[in-house]
DNA sequence: CACTTCCTTGACCGGACGGTCAAGGGTGCC
DNA sequence: GGCACCCTTGACCGTCCGGTCAAGGAAGTG
């Protein structure tokens, strides 16, 4: 499982190890973790083999560290967008958003979350992250199902839906077309809301379908 | 960019090169591309590694030719479950309902799909595959909006959401949570539909929405 | 100054990997 | 049989990679 070294350090120390995880990420997601060896991230950064080795006992555990540490303030900013809004649904659009404005700003990260979940090492360590995320979501979910916003389906499947929808915009037309953020999030609130709202015909109540 | 080799093979030659696509296939999904070696491969096989090499010039030209004859199934498959119907919203209905079922028995070769999306040397080739699938969409997402069936938004991203929910659902539900592809497939055309078509406050025409 | 602790160097090691190739077996055709 | 062609073998090669470690510098503390 490479449990991550907790060595004590200094104000040196700690920035050594920041420049350490946001080079090799870059690299990882620009070459592939694979083809990007241990040589190559000191090389990148000027410095000598046992640097890497001092903060990191291994290649794997610093992969595991990025992974961790993306999740963490992924979940963050979320958490913080999503703030004290009261109602569920909007709730949701706002971590829609939210998710569309990290992803385009932190695209390498998506590629390292999109690698990890094809090699088995890695996709324990992302599912568990993940799991937390989708626990957020699915609660929200459950609240609009109980307020009579949201189709009553399965919480965790319309959760897994607007992920999809969310990671799948980002990655074609954020990072391939080039799309803005923005717009892009428009476009998947609205599919989404709707898809979460269910058929017209039967509209009985909710404020919003 | 890894020319694939064609010699002319004789019926025992096609044989073995499809055993060599076929393990290699799994044994990629299961224990990732770079950790599983050609002399891995041969020996699981019972061959020498020359074999390897008769039949293909690299281990990169392999697995080109993976991902091009996966995504090449994949698309005849959803051809012909969409054949000649008339409506374009049920035709996309088809579409999901083939997808989450090929996913579901093919699901080692999604795990290839994704990740070839996180190594340049493959996502250009995956990326040519995909835009053939997403035209086939485009078009029916297209005759949906003229119809007045479908919310008149860019296509293209109403396609990307489409395959979004597919992709992620059968991931997530299918091969993680074990869910029978087409109970999921049936909260998928749901979500789909509702989210395609548009809210429903306008609802002016079109015999689903 | 001495002494400790933190950090850095880079040559080195064992092993694995992708790929090559000279040699040979099998099959079918004349 | 003789010959051609398709396929197979597995030892071998050069390279590169993850990881180690003895040695030494820098910074802080007394």
């Amino acid at each position: 499982m490479v449990r991550p070294m907790d060595r004590r350090l200094t104000q040196r120390g700690r920035e050594r190890r920041r420049q350490l995880v946001e080079y090799a990420a870059r690299r990882f997601a620009e070459n592939g973790y694979h083809p990007t060896s241990v040589a190559e991230i000191v090389a990148g950064l000027g410095v000598g083999k046992g640097v890497f080795y001092w903060y990191f006992s291994s290649k794997e555990e610093l992969f595991g560290e990025i992974l961790r540490e993306a999740q963490q303030e992924l979940r963050r900013c979320q958490q913080q967008a999503i703030a004290d809004e009261p109602d569920p649904l909007r709730r949701i659009e706002l971590g829609i958003r939210e998710s569309m404005r990290w992803l385009g700003d932190h695209r390498h990260l998506f590629t390292l979350f999109q690698f990890a979940a094809t090699e088995e090492r890695f996709s324990g360590m992302l599912r568990r992250g993940e799991e937390v995320a989708v626990g957020d979501a699915v609660r929200h979910i459950k609240e609009g199902i109980g307020a009579g916003q949201i189709r009553d389906t399965d919480p965790t499947v319309l959760t897994h839906a607007v992920l999809g929808v969310t990671n799948h915009l980002a990655r074609v037309m954020i990072f391939e077309h080039g799309a803005a953020p923005d717009e892009v999030a428009d476009a998947a609130v609205a599919f989404c809301l709707d898809g979460l709202c269910g058929p017209p015909e039967p509209a009985p109540a909710g404020h919003r379908c």
